[in-house]
DNA sequence: CGTATTTGACCCGCGC
DNA sequence: GCGCGGGTCAAATACG
């Protein structure tokens, strides 16, 4: 398992291939009880190092993985961010440049010592959060080293 | 021993 | 009706 974490626990329950990627993509589930919250991960096509990430449901529960020793926990290690666009419509086009939307914004509800007001406004959606991680560092978070 | 992870099979929906 | 794609569950296994 990668530091992909969000600042809460997931527990792995599938993996299918998807014929986008010749990456497999993994399903996780919350581990928290009445906590629903599926997240879908899979590999960019070209980039390896870009992580895609989709949100799908909302916690009702705070964080489970509380940031560690390193101040912000798992961005101290990974400096990659997120990138929320719901895809109600068909134009998600945007979708082909990712990178104009990473943020170092830590939106995770966890993670916003302010008043998460960024984090309120994404999560209040809470349907469907496509996330981008553009892993940028020698963490070489492929499959293996 | 308990929990988390893995892989395969099964099921559902959609298209043809 | 069949095939394909995608998604989920379940049993087994590995690890702590």
């Amino acid at each position: 398992m990668d530091n992909l974490d969000d600042g809460y626990r997931w527990r792995k329950y599938g993996q299918k291939a998807v014929k986008n990627s010749p990456y497999p993509r993994s399903y996780y589930r919350c581990t928290s009880s009445g906590c629903g919250v599926k997240k879908r991960v899979e590999r960019s096509f070209e980039d390896t190092t870009i992580i895609i990430t989709t949100y799908e449901g909302k916690h009702t529960h705070p964080c489970s993985v509380p940031p560690r020793g390193s101040g912000f926990g798992n961005i101290g290690l990974t400096p990659s961010f997120m990138v929320h666009h719901q895809y109600q419509d068909q134009q998600q086009q945007e979708v082909e440049q990712p990178y104009m939307y990473a943020s170092l914004s830590p939106l995770n509800p966890c993670f916003s010592p302010n008043g998460s007001s960024s984090a309120s406004l994404i999560r209040d959606h809470g349907l469907l959060q496509d996330i981008v991680l553009p892993i940028k560092t020698r963490n070489e978070a492929n499959e293996q080293v």
